[in-house]
RNA sequence: GGGGGAGUUCCCGAGUGGCCAAAGGGGGCAGACUGUAAAUCUGUUGUCUACGACUUCGAUGGUUCGAAUCCGUCCUCCCCCA
């Protein structure tokens, strides 16, 4: 259900169809973890910071509360009361980050939760059965994303098992959608390979095969350098399906979304916004800056002057630097409205950008800028 | 008046002859963070002509090759007894 309304070079505008809205793309997906964007932003405060799709973690839900206790309450979308389009990171980024915690075996990955050390066992089908569950409208298939570095015997072994396990998925989807568990749900299958052009071209092949609605470019933003990110792109977009939304995967900087979408990337998702909003670390259109630095003690403008995001149009730097400084948790939110904000509302520029053939313009003007320290 | 205890670098607080510019917190200053084990983590925090030098541990005078640490005197604070 993605249709392209217009191009601007390699970058697309479309629309994909979801049973909870219509996702806009090119768009940024907003963090909600454990069902909440964390510093404190709940669903009524998402049509404030023009969020269009928020996505939720498996493992971190089926550990805590569990996918039944969701289902119980009305999937995800009843549960966090977000009417809006839903989706699900399928666990496999819990093979990058809690690579200490876990054992890879071709059945599966066993992981020792990084909350009372029971065992849990993810498998593609547990993966997919868990995200039929909680509800979500775009369920990821369960892969493994690597570290970088990583050798190439090791990647290449990696995306087969990758591969295979995408089957599955693919099976425990259908079984799920034909079998009514969650029959309006769509799956995306993950693009592996580290930084190996050759094995993602393969990887993309493959996955390519499956037919799947939609594809998502996984394992960067994992180690390796800005340089090596891009060469993995420039060579990996044109292999993907042309009519089927593009997602990259965890990233990321404004500059590194901007050049994505250039290069032809639907969707997004990144936790940096947030984090860095918690960290005291807030955007602006002259560049980010950090509002603990002793040079905003005083200042009584807001993060950004031309910002008219809920945080801009009430508070001062010097007001949020105190709340940071104090530790007050409504620093947090105010930071994490104001980032969310900035990348939601800079997706709706780039959209109106690329709907008026003027993307790269928009490009040369903004993402070094929007990166830059100030 | 008698007895006891304490004064350490921005703060709290270790240290009771050399390994001490002085542990550890806190606070301050700065940095990192990319499908969230992150309201977290890291660095730094006496001065300088800076791989070395100088000043500092209430004040001052001693002992010693060497003192934040030992001794004398003084100042300030706390507790108990009268």
């Amino acid at each position: 259900m993605f249709t392209i309304n217009g191009t601007d070079g390699a970058a697309r505008r479309g629309s994909f169809i979801t049973p909870h809205g219509v996702i806009e793309t090119p768009v940024f997906m907003n963090v909600a973890t454990q069902a909440a964007i964390k510093g404190g932003v709940s669903a009524l405060d998402l049509l404030d910071i023009h969020c269009q799709t928020a996505l939720c973690n498996t493992y971190h839900l089926h550990l805590r509360p569990g996918e039944d206790v969701v289902a119980e309450l009305g999937g995800l979308h009843g549960f966090m009361r977000y009417p809006g389009p839903i989706l699900t990171d399928s666990g496999g980024f819990q093979v990058f980050s809690l690579s200490g915690l876990r054992k890879i075996s071709e059945e599966g990955v066993l992981f020792a939760s990084h909350l009372d050390g029971r065992r849990i066992l993810m498998t593609p089908e547990s993966s997919m059965m868990i995200q039929g569950k909680l509800g979500s409208d775009i369920a990821m298939a369960f892969d493994e994303c690597f570290e970088n570095p990583a050798t190439h015997d090791y990647a290449a072994a990696s995306i087969e098992r990758t591969t295979r396990w995408l089957t599955r998925c693919r099976d425990a989807w259908l079984l799920g959608r034909d079998g009514s568990t969650n029959p309006g749900q769509v799956l995306f299958g993950i693009n592996q390979g580290g930084v190996y052009n050759d094995l993602r071209a393969r990887h993309m092949t493959a996955i390519a095969a499956l037919d799947l609605p939609g594809y998502a470019i996984g394992g960067l933003a994992v180690g390796e350098s800005a340089q090596q990110r891009e060469d993995v792109l420039r060579h990996l977009l044109p292999l993907m399906p042309i009519d089927k939304p593009r997602y990259l995967m965890g990233v990321g900087k404004p500059g590194d979304i901007l050049l994505a979408i250039a290069l032809g990337v639907d969707f997004f998702d990144c936790v940096l916004p947030a984090r860095n909003a918690r960290h005291g670390h807030v955007y602006t259109r002259q560049g980010c800056l950090n509002l603990k630095n002793e040079k905003h003690k005083q200042s009584e403008l807001p993060i950004d002057t031309e910002c008219h995001c809920p945080t801009c149009t009430h508070f001062s730097r010097a007001y949020l630097r105190h709340l940071l400084a104090a530790g007050e948790v409504l620093a947090l939110r105010l930071c994490v409205l104001h980032n969310l904000y900035f990348y939601n509302t800079m997706m709706e520029q780039v959209r109106q950008a690329i709907e008026e053939k003027r993307l790269m313009t928009y490009f040369w003007e903004n993402a070094e800028r929007f990166d830059r320290r100030i």
